[in-house]
DNA sequence: TACTCGTGGCC
DNA sequence: TGGCCAAGAGT
């Protein structure tokens, strides 16, 4: 028998849980775990609304884990631009070929879980749960709102975290788990939101110590954030008989991976040199700002005039189509870039 | 522990 | 309109 608080919360999740994609139908058997875990990684910081297209894109192009495994590293990462955080997109694929190398199988326990790449303590947790029935605590920033504001938990994250899942815990049901926890999410997501909460539609209002204070929209207590930092950089668009000249970032870093501009070396940490690629006369192309998630910055764009292509070795880069820029994969940074260029060289209106 | 790592929508 | 926020993981 559920503690009152998870059957009040699963009475409610019967009667409103959202329709997504990746839920399987009220009634059905159990969710595909690969689209369970596909989605989650999808969704790790990312909203619902940004989500959709990405996981109906894979999961037609990928349908198995095993498709998604035995797919071009290359492929999966253009299918990822634009989404961000590019390291879960590495790390998507190479748990995507040791789930192939044991037979397209996941693991079914939250440890086994836990030890593929880019599942932490929520991701496998919430697979556990979710598409195998485990009782798992599953903690992300909305149970956490949630959890925080059901015991007005008055010391700030992230110190609270620990107390935080104290309390998750204590409130998990060992049966339907995995509803509970998207049940949380649900709640977190459309009543007992960051700003305004709507109190008089939440099942869970009069067990709520949040609300007994009369401001529950000043739970969870955050520690005061770190300026960021704002940052100058360069970006260089060099073209030649309709093909743009691209570069592939290192592996580690910022958009790690990705196919991208030549840059002069801008990052979190500092500006960029203003170096060019290649000598030669260069035009302003305009700036794009863009903010990140610990910098702001201002990309300067600077277009080739000149004709000294001796610099640029194909172990470097390639030359790119600019009529299938959109295809390149270019995180939305450079894909701005990309955009201004094809204004200001009058391919594009 | 604290920092790094994207992006788009919201008010 | 700019800070806040989102189904966090890796180091």
């Amino acid at each position: 028998m559920p503690a009152p608080l998870a059957s009040a919360l699963l009475d409610w999740y019967d009667a409103h849980a959202r329709t997504l994609p990746w839920r399987a139908a009220p009634g059905t058997s159990a969710p595909d775990p690969y689209r369970v875990w596909l989605s989650e990684v999808m969704l790790q910081q990312t909203t619902v609304a940004a989500v959709k297209s990405y996981f109906a894109e894979f999961t037609r192009r990928w349908p198995t884990v095993t498709a998604l495994a035995e797919a071009p590293e290359g492929e999966v990462m253009a299918a990822w631009a634009g989404l961000g955080y590019y390291a879960r997109a590495r790390n998507l694929l190479a748990c995507a070929r040791v789930v192939a190398a044991r037979g397209g199988v996941f693991p079914d326990t939250e440890d086994g879980l836990r030890a593929l790449p880019g599942l932490g303590a929520y991701t496998a947790a919430a697979v556990a749960a979710i598409a195998f029935g485990r009782r798992a605590v599953v903690v992300d920033a909305n149970v956490e709102r949630v959890v925080s504001r059901l015991f007005a938990v008055a010391e700030p994250l992230p110190g609270s975290r620990p107390a935080i899942r104290r309390h998750a815990d204590a409130i998990t049901p060992e049966l339907r788990a995995g509803d509970f926890a998207q049940a949380m999410m649900d709640l977190g997501a459309t009543i007992c939101t960051p700003r305004s909460p709507r109190c008089l539609l939440c099942p869970l209002s009069a067990s709520c110590a949040a609300r007994k204070t009369g401001e529950p929209e000043r739970f969870p207590v955050k520690a005061a954030k770190k300026p960021k930092p704002q940052r100058n950089g360069r970006a260089f668009w060099i073209a030649r008989n309709g093909a743009v000249w691209l570069v592939r970032r290192p592996d580690k870093g910022m958009l790690g991976g990705m196919r991208a501009l030549p840059d002069d070396g801008w990052s979190a940490k500092g500006d960029g040199s203003g170096e060019a690629p290649v000598s030669g006369s260069w035009e302003p192309g305009g700036t794009v700002a863009h903010g990140f998630t610990h910098f702001g910055l201002d990309l300067d764009l600077l277009i080739y005039r000149g004709n000294d292509w001796a610099g640029l070795g194909a172990e470097q880069g390639e030359w790119w189509p600019v009529e299938r820029i959109d295809e390149a994969g270019l995180p939305t940074l450079f894909a701005k870039a990309a955009r201004l260029a094809l204004v200001s060289t009058g391919v594009e209106a």
